[in-house]
DNA sequence: ATGACTGCAAACTCTTTGCACAACA
DNA sequence: TGTTGTGCAAAGAGTTTGCAGTCAT
């Protein structure tokens, strides 16, 4: 996708609601589709201000809550450490080391029709699912 | 599974260690057992004070993180809020609302086999696989 | 012009660490 | 008796909040 389909995605779900366009919330949304990876605020915060130096992390928290709101990320929690934010949005799963704390992407395709059954069936309304593998990554293999 | 058998599980892993069976790992190991839900520290902290008073909240830390390790309980990491403990070890995944927070159980089944190969391609060891689910609950439901 | 958004600083929550004492082996 | 484990207090990491000023609309 193009910075320009990108960024008109993102400013058309703003404008939807009334929100406002800004800088901010520009260039953390490129940085975050061109890394097409987990981030942590702390990280996009990092490579956010190189681009927009002043940029502050409440900023950059808030606005990646938003982006989770408008369906533009997702948020990963590792159970240890930040929680990560991921623009990587078709369905895929994570690989969590338990040593080191590295979280690796996991081409799992579709979530289980079991799970989200179970959950419609008690009345949760489902919009993301995705699988979680705990364990040792190669490097930290005993 | 009765007190008994819990125990002696316990306490067989705690020596193959060469670790200490002390009064704290047991009733936190009854307490985690009984509930076969999942805990946070606070609330584990909370419960086991009853039975145990004094019992301070980083010995359920280290506790809880001690179980982990001999596979005694999972760790789930919502993403928001505190990290809670699982004890129930047969495969199940989690729903955590986006608005409340809540967490319930999903029976999901085994995971799916090619979230595992992907994990074994990379050369992750995996002990664990969950399925997480976000959305609403049916309280918050909109 | 006006209200949403931002930056700054401080507060807050959750978790870990350091150290002296207690208690299992 | 020798450590491992515990409690207490304090520190640390990550995240959120309050408020004054800025900027998109």
């Amino acid at each position: 996708m193009t910075h320009r389909t990108a960024d008109e995605r993102l400013i058309a779900k703003l404008r939807e609601r009334g929100q406002r366009v800004t800088s901010q919330r520009l260039v953390i949304h490129r940085t975050l589709a061109a890394r097409d990876q987990h981030v942590s605020a702390e990280e996009m915060h990092a490579a956010v201000r190189g681009q927009l130096p002043g940029t502050s992390l409440p900023t950059v928290y808030a606005t990646l809550d938003l982006f989770e709101e408008l369906g533009l990320a997702q948020r990963v929690g590792t159970g240890s450490g930040p929680v990560l934010y991921d623009s990587r949005l078709a369905p895929h799963g994570h690989a969590i080391c338990r040593t080191c704390g590295t979280v690796s992407d996991l081409d799992t395709g579709e979530p289980p029709a079991a799970a989200l059954e179970s959950a419609a069936r008690a009345g949760f309304a489902a919009d993301h699912a995705q699988i979680v593998v705990w364990g040792r990554c190669a490097k930290c293999a005993v």
